[in-house]
DNA sequence: GTTCTCGGCCG
DNA sequence: CGGCCGAGAAC
């Protein structure tokens, strides 16, 4: 009977909640709670609506029941945090490339990413949203000071970038440079060009071209490309002594575990 | 066809 | 239990 949907504190304007009471057979009684977005359409429970929203909205601390946030749902977070994974000093380097997303009051953060949906999966989407999807101008300022470092929290050496590539805009160090190509790189498979559009150098906030990287427009020789195929050939090999150095200990450690249990 | 509603599965 | 979704009922 409830048949009225209720603007939500935790909603931008022109969502809805809505709460049917239901009124017959085994389960009169309980509710169904449903969401409406601003172009109409239906949602009935959290996956649907995170499948809409995309990857880059977490809606962990979100009741869908309620349609508040629920900071207290944030320690049943599937996501370990790195102080965690610390202490499994055994167990695989975290390999999570997700980039940084704006953390804000609102479940509705503005995802720092482009959501592309995925080419195999079915999910209608809405056109208007697909282009519309918003990014902050500059974002890339927000990826200062990110480092990766290996298990031991141990920072690693950052990447020396081509002195061809230059960064533009405001925070134009070589470190947010590397950050931003690296995002630019997984977060598209369109070519990285850098800023083409002089203008843009002029006055980055008006013409910035914002699916490309904060970095002038640049060339790449015949040389850059063997000089980088070369360190991908070194690193490889790194990669695989370092696997099986690790697949060794492994070994070691799980027959030494066993006489220990028969002890 | 679409939308509404409750059952029932599964964690 | 409650969340989620399938599917029949209703329109």
């Amino acid at each position: 009977m409830e048949r009225k949907r209720t603007d939500c504190p935790a909603l931008p304007p022109g969502w809805k909640k809505e709460e049917v009471i239901r009124k017959s057979g085994l389960s009169a009684g309980k509710s169904d709670v449903y969401y409406y977005s601003p172009t109409g359409k239906k949602f009935r429970s959290k996956p649907q609506l995170s499948r809409y929203l995309g990857n880059s909205v977490d809606l962990g601390c979100f009741d869908f029941r309620t349609g508040k946030m629920m900071p207290s749902k944030m320690q049943k977070n599937k996501q370990r945090l790195r102080s965690d994974n610390l202490s499994l000093s055994k167990g695989k380097p975290d390999l999570n490339t997700a980039l940084p997303i704006r953390q804000t009051a609102s479940i509705f953060k503005q995802p720092v990413t482009k959501v592309v949906n995925h080419p195999n999966n079915k999910v209608k989407t809405d056109p208007q949203r697909a282009t519309e999807q918003p990014r902050q101008l500059f974002w890339e300022r927000r990826l200062k000071g990110l480092r990766s470092s290996d298990v031991s929290e141990e920072a690693l050496r950052t990447m020396d970038l081509p002195k061809g590539l230059q960064s533009m805009g405001p925070d134009s160090t070589d470190e947010t440079l590397l950050s931003a190509i690296a995002s630019a790189l997984h977060r598209s498979s369109a070519p990285i060009t850098g800023q083409t559009s002089s203008a843009a150098e002029k006055n980055p906030s008006l013409w910035l071209n914002t699916s490309q990287p904060l970095c002038k427009a640049f060339t790449v020789t015949d040389d850059d490309i063997r000089e980088q195929e070369l360190k991908v050939h070194q690193a490889r090999r790194s990669l695989e002594e370092a696997l099986m150095a690790d697949g060794l200990a492994r070994a070691a450690e799980s027959r030494r575990d066993t006489q220990v249990t028969q002890l």
